[in-house]
DNA sequence: GTAGGGTTAG
């Protein structure tokens, strides 16, 4: 469709400029002509006057309003005389109905622009959020007027870039009252609300609206006693500005003063109504938000959603769904609201029901269910309805990127998130920092740490999450050092770091045998920062001291701790007593460990184990002792055949670890069948060679598996990622440039806080796969 | 006849 369309408009072109010079030769041989009269009127009845040129462009411009691009189209093609108007209204059409390549087009095509023309494509770049060709375009123009200062301000205000949008502001020579509400409201929309006040200080004729913007700025931001002095102040008040003070203190708690002025206000329309609804919602008073709801004398679709939205967040859908149900207005806000109240009181079967049974779908729709199954664990049927999204034809925007990439972040699918971050720049997102954070969570909890610094030195403006994310990302994957200097340079600029950043500080330390150094931040870091220590901070230190072999330190300091030491902080000394041969302190830390959580130690029975690789954009899922596969005994013999030959080097699987009352060579052959083995095998086999294989567990990797990876890895002069123990090998067979596969071992979603990490390599060549679970990971 | 902006309810 779309193709046929360009297609029709190439041959536009080509015969308006077959037009154009069957014109020129009309008038050359009409200049001739013009002596003769009789010739002359025969010329005259082919063209058309002015008026009837107006009557055709005011018919693209309808059809072009109405969505009949075909028809807009055809008229401009049959028209007996084009001028550039004709041309704008097809440019500005196309760009109406989203066609931004046809736009350009013709564009590109026309000869003679005028500066209305140029303005067309000038918002048609900053609609499809082209600020950088949009610029390019601005530079290029051969004149400008107060029209194309404006566009520009607004495209760089719409993605937050205030510096640009200001310089604009300050470069434009004559500015128009569209113009400063548009710095204004750049700056509120923004949150820079001092700025926002300041200009709004420089000057004394503000309309109305200007007046309602700054006071809806200081709602955001909660400055109520500003939004209420200003309210005072207000040379003349409309029912907007009621309804933004009114709405200002329902939404900050204060019902009271919110019908106080209910009753004052001069207008109650059914934006005060609602207000009030949702006010009353927003606090939890449901019977007053109900009796309200009733007593209104009209009521839209904002105000029943309102009312549902209240019963959702009160875990009510039966009342939700009876004035859904009830609701005659209903539109897609309605049935977005129950979607998303039903995925959030853990129904997402019904949430998906009524997604697929609404008449029509925004990008809140999608946002909806996807999120929703995102949070109940089903990543693949999220990721599946991402695709799915696209192919319906939604626009993707910021949340429904973000919302994607913490799903890839959530099982590890790098491959997958990769092409999400592709779509994002394509898309025009690369500029805002909001999607930035979540595209380096991405990259971190996949893994791919050079990514994660790349995508969180594109983060123009870095909060702390971002900060600490990257530190965290290297710190988890064994990057001590690059973690420790991205401590550094935090307390360059100046940026104060929190609980969290002290997490990572202290694990970095522990991953890169600082210890001293280490020390000295957990003792200082309350000082320094405000930050007292926690259950975390404590493990970080239990396991720095452990590892370097200062046991009893590590146990003293657990002993000293002002609560009761958890789970992970009996596993970080079961750690250090291992691998320094305490077995009297690690029986008593594995004995406390089990009280709470015996799968950590043996990671069967229980909570089932899975394991998940993702080759060729397809999620493989795989579980302890996986059959389902009709190669299994392929995938079998494989294992096998790298059992012999690790037994006979003499090797001896850790069964200790198994801690079921089952035979040895059962324990043994439960091992063997482990989900990451199975993962680990598949990825050797299918996975092109100097690409790493990625293995993700729910669990932690148990120890034999850990062995046995690292056990393949040394054999063939492989490298390693991740455990901290690994990491000096990493370095060194990086140096010897034999890196040439990496089995990585990456958190998994739920039920552990070990990040666990290790090592593979290939073997042989091939055998296939257990594919229990597949996810068509693919863009189309 | 074609181009730019700002305020309130989900």
């Amino acid at each position: 469709m779309r193709n046929r369309c360009v297609n029709r408009l190439r041959l536009v072109h080509t015969s308006s400029i077959r037009l154009r010079r069957s014109e020129q030769l009309e008038e050359r041989s009409s200049g001739c002509k013009n002596l003769n009269k009789k010739k002359k009127g025969k010329i005259k009845s082919f063209s058309i006057t002015d008026g009837e040129v107006v009557k055709w462009n005011m018919g693209i411009s309808e059809h072009m309003r109405s969505g009949q691009l075909e028809s807009a189209l055809r008229l401009f093609e049959t028209m007996p005389r084009r001028t550039s108007v004709s041309w704008n209204a097809m440019i500005s059409g196309y760009i109406m109905n989203e066609r931004f390549g046809d736009a350009r087009h013709m564009f590109d095509a026309m000869q003679e622009r005028d500066l209305v023309s140029w303005n067309i494509m000038l918002s048609g770049f900053v609609k499809n959020r082209k600020l950088s060709d949009a610029r390019k375009l601005f530079d290029e123009m051969p004149e400008w007027d107060v029209v194309s200062w404006n566009t520009m301000l607004s495209g760089y205000s719409q993605n937050g870039l205030l510096d640009e949008a200001r310089e604009i502001f300050d470069r434009m020579p004559s500015k128009n009252s569209i113009s400063w509400n548009g710095m204004l409201a750049a700056y509120v929309q923004n949150g820079r609300i001092e700025l926002a006040r300041k200009l709004f200080e420089s000057k004394f004729d503000w309309e109305k609206v200007s007046w309602n913007a700054m006071m809806a700025g200081y709602v955001r931001k909660q400055r109520l006693v500003d939004a209420r002095m200003l309210f005072d102040r207000m040379p003349e008040r409309d029912e907007v500005s009621w309804n933004t003070i009114i709405t200002g203190y329902a939404q900050n708690g204060n019902m009271l003063e919110a019908q106080k002025l209910f009753q004052e206000s001069p207008i109650r329309d059914v934006f005060t109504w609602t207000a009030m609804v949702s006010g009353y919602v927003q606090n939890g008073m449901l019977v007053e938000a109900r009796k309200t709801f009733d007593e209104m004398p009209q009521k839209t679709a904002v105000s029943w959603n309102a009312m549902i939205k209240g019963y959702t967040l009160c875990k009510r859908m039966d009342l939700a769904k009876e004035l859904f149900n009830a609701m005659s207005c209903r539109n897609t806000s309605s049935w977005n609201t129950m979607i998303t109240g039903y995925a959030q009181n853990g129904d997402i079967d019904r949430a998906r029901s009524m997604f697929n049974e609404m008449p029509q779908r925004d990008s809140i729709s999608w946002a909806a269910i996807i999120a929703g199954y995102a949070q109940c664990g089903c990543s693949e049927e999220a990721l599946h309805l991402f695709i799915e999204m696209k192919r319906d034809g939604e626009k993707m925007n910021r949340s429904t990127f973000t919302c994607a990439l913490s799903t890839c972040a959530d099982i590890a699918a790098l491959e997958f998130g990769k092409q999400v971050h592709g779509r994002l720049v394509k898309a025009g997102y690369e500029m805002g920092c909001y999607v930035g954070n979540a595209l380096l969570a991405m990259y971190c909890k996949c893994g791919s740490i050079e990514e994660a610094y790349d995508a969180f030195e594109g983060i123009s403006e870095k909060d702390l999450v971002s900060w600490n994310t990257m530190l965290m990302g290297y710190a988890k994957h064994g990057f001590g050092r690059e973690a420790l200097r991205v401590f550094d340079l935090m307390r360059m600029k100046n940026i104060k770091p929190d609980d969290v950043t002290m997490v990572g500080v202290l694990s970095a330390c522990s991953h890169a045998g600082f210890v001293d150094r280490g020390t000295e931040y957990f003792q200082t870091m309350e000082q320094e920062y405000g930050v007292i220590a926690n259950h975390q901070h404590y493990t970080c230190m239990i396991d720095l001291l452990g590892r370097a072999g200062r046991l009893e330190e590590a146990e003293a300091l657990m002993r000293s701790m002002p609560f009761e030491p958890d789970a992970a902080t009996w596993g970080a000394l079961l750690g250090a007593s291992r691998i320094h041969g305490n077995t009297k302190l690690g029986e008593e830390a594995a004995k406390k460990i089990l009280r709470w959580s015996p799968i950590i130690l043996a990671c069967v029975k229980k909570v089932p184990g899975y394991s998940w690789i993702e080759v060729r954009n397809k999620v493989h899922t795989f579980s302890v002792g996986d059959s389902v596969h009709p190669d299994k005994e392929r995938i079998y013999a494989f294992l096998e055949d790298l059992d012999q030959r690790m037994k006979k080097e003499g090797y001896v699987s850790a069964t200790k670890m198994v801690l079921h009352d089952v035979e040895e060579e059962e324990k043994e052959h439960m091992l063997k069948y482990h989900s990451e083995k199975l993962a680990v095998a598949f990825g050797i086999l299918n996975v092109a060679p100097g690409r790493p294989i990625r293995v993700i567990k729910n669990l932690r990797v148990c120890e034999d598996c850990h062995n046995a990876i690292k056990w393949v890895e040394i054999e063939t002069e492989f490298a390693v990622s991740g455990l901290p123990d690994y990491g000096m090998l990493r370095e060194r067979t990086q140096e010897n440039r034999k890196i040439r596969r990496i089995v990585e071992f990456s958190a998994g979603p739920t039920e552990t806080k070990f990040a666990t990490d290790s090592v593979g390599k290939q073997l042989v060549e091939g055998l296939i796969i257990v594919d229990e679970i597949q996810a068509a990971l693919v863009f189309v």
